[in-house]
DNA sequence: CATTTGCACTTGCAATTCGCAAGCAAATAT
DNA sequence: ATATTTGCTTGCGAATTGCAAGTGCAAATG
């Protein structure tokens, strides 16, 4: 696993040292808006990451405490991961790429997404930060 | 330069294919909360930047339409660099980046920024993107 | 008018990282 | 007992990064 170093004291640079590639906030993303916890599941995305840079991705998450890690419920085989209060975080940095990209990229985004988002950003936050919580719980 | 591909039609993947690296939003945070325009100056920011990389993302910036290039007023042989309103747009995402370092990350940011940012967000978002704009025109 | 300085890159190259395919081991399913 | 699912790991060629040095041009200096 690649070691994070930080750059400098700035806030942004170090908010970039742990999210500023391409696939992790892909993951959060997917954990947060389309409530995925497991590895088969971040495979499937419409992106296509490598089964290596998910694995490293991953762990780097894991080790900087923004998901936690744990044996499924259901299956010995599968792990569960699950948002931290640190992960949940993200989720307005997630949101304002969401508000970018479909204003000034070609895209396709769920319009009742977008008009949740419009008609209120910091309620839509907060509730997918709470759906994303009783996940963890349950 | 890279040319850019778009992985999917999901805006926070389109957004990341823009921005989803260690430098970009470096740059723009330094248009946006350090007033600077120039090839020199983004050098000298506490990152150290290399000069290619420097060079690669001006390009694409401009490329996409974050920002534009054009021959400074007092030297022939400068450029000034100045946001666009899709670059100026990108002030959100910055702020969201600086409020998550700065909690979750062992960081230096600057208290009167930090005390803006938390009495009102979305009023420092456009102050700071107003500034952006002045410097444009001038 | 020749020379130096500053600025904005460009080039070369070694090292790191990425992306694809294949392989592997443990737990389930049949 | 055998096959399949799941979550990785490994190997390797290709692309990207980071560092140092060099280039070209305009303005300042002598």
């Amino acid at each position: 696993m690649k070691e994070l170093k930080q750059r400098s004291t700035c806030p942004v640079s170090t908010s970039l040292d742990v999210l500023g590639d391409k696939w992790t906030l892909l993951i959060l993303r997917d954990m947060v808006f389309a409530g995925k916890s497991t590895y088969g599941q971040f495979l499937q995305s419409a992106e296509k990451m490598a089964t290596n840079i998910l694995a490293d991705r991953l762990a780097v998450l894991e080790e900087q405490g923004l998901l936690t890690k744990a044996v499924a419920a259901d299956k010995k085989s599968k792990f569960t991961y699950r948002l931290t209060e640190k992960g949940l975080d993200t989720v307005p940095i997630i949101v304002e790429l969401v508000l970018w990209g479909a204003k000034h990229c070609p895209t396709i985004a769920d319009p009742s997404l977008m008009a949740e988002l419009q008609s209120g950003k910091s309620a839509a936050v907060e509730k997918y930060q709470q759906l994303a919580r009783e996940k963890a719980l349950a």
